[in-house]
DNA sequence: TCATCAATCTTGTCATTGTCAAGATAACAA
DNA sequence: TTGTTATCTTGACAATGACAAGATTGATGA
């Protein structure tokens, strides 16, 4: 018990409560075992956020910015792609972020506590899709689908490549489905989502 | 007030289960709500189901055996279709029975849920898988993506299937993609889940 | 018929949890 | 120093899941 001022209680509950989720799920989290582990009393969490799906929300929005920002990452890496080729560096790069940081993603993939959601999850959220979306776009005019509405195949490629990862993330899917990656897998899930035969300009 | 005896409580306690998810999510689950609901004392739920996890383990088993179920269903209306085809079939029912049945496909994704799950989820899901699975291994003979293994194939299949029915589901989700489905998107996503360019005998 | 027994439900209780209110303590600016 | 704000503690409350002990019902068999 150092201070009475803890310092830094808003990170380290964020962090903790992530630790918390890793071991236990987004059911197993508890406020004031946070509190317990962080040496603070039981209601020292509440002030730094209004509410558990408060929290919760913090560290969907924050996630979303990873991940994208692990896309953007890794697009920087492929300046030359075309708009196909990049949206399987999406593809791949998400899942792979997903399996990567499985804590964070469960929280973003858990239907409730996305309903007591506030403004900046949905900001986040839209940085993700306009991402997707644009790549989409591009693709189109390089004759990816043709015949396909811009909105379907965002739905498909976002979908698709959160479904693996949920999958892969999501241990009782995992053991039914007997999964053992190698590390080239997630490419070839990738071009599973954007089949090959897409790009013929090179 | 009509007997002691409830007379067919268990069955009641999962449809107002269901009724309860679909308005408040699994989160707004609460045992005593649904007794009070039903007219009968605070832990008559208890005599039915071993916990809350029990109850909802049971909604994830007859939900997997649901949508299995609507997929034969389905084959057995194409009689005729090549294992290609009817693994677009299988992905076309899977995502149309998810938005069909919102409240049971969130438990059966809820990733917490699962971690206390039983041996009859583990035979439900596997019946599915199975099921799946077959229909991949059929669609290599005839060609289906010879270089890939049948497990990413499955891995891919069912977690692209899932993840677009997850992404219609989830309210925040679907709000964020801005989608509004006509009836043909899901032959439309399931062409895009199976490649029509896979088929090239018929 | 009636005694027994299992199935079903009630009542009472407990620990855990999220949330709030009121007050204590620290940090800091004027 | 004094006043102000941010931060934390203590105390309380209601909701919840879970359990134990006992009440009620209904069926079975002597």
């Amino acid at each position: 018990m150092a201070t009475y001022h803890h310092g830094n209680l808003r990170q380290e509950v964020l962090n903790c409560a992530i630790a918390m989720i890793t071991d236990h799920g987004v059911e197993g989290l508890s406020l004031r075992k946070v509190a317990k582990e962080l040496g603070v009393s039981h209601a020292a969490p509440g002030h730094h956020f209004k509410s558990k799906a408060d929290l919760l929300a913090e560290i969907i929005q924050e996630s979303y910015e990873q991940m994208t920002g692990a896309i953007l990452v890794e697009l920087d890496r492929h300046p030359s792609a075309t708009a196909t080729q990049r949206l399987r560096v999406m593809a791949s790069t998400c899942i792979r972020w997903a399996v990567e940081n499985k804590a964070r993603f469960s929280v973003m993939m858990n239907p409730d506590v996305s309903r007591f959601t506030e403004k900046a999850v949905h900001d986040a959220l839209a940085d993700f899709v306009r991402t997707v979306a644009d790549a989409i776009g591009e693709a189109k005019e390089e004759g990816f689908y043709p015949k396909t509405s811009n909105a379907v195949l965002l739905l498909y490629a976002i979908g698709a490549a959160n479904g693996i990862a949920t999958a892969l993330t999501y241990d009782v899917m995992k053991t039914a489905l007997g999964v053992e990656l190698e590390e080239h897998a997630y490419e070839e899930l990738a071009n599973l989502i954007v089949d090959t035969r897409n790009d013929h300009r090179r």
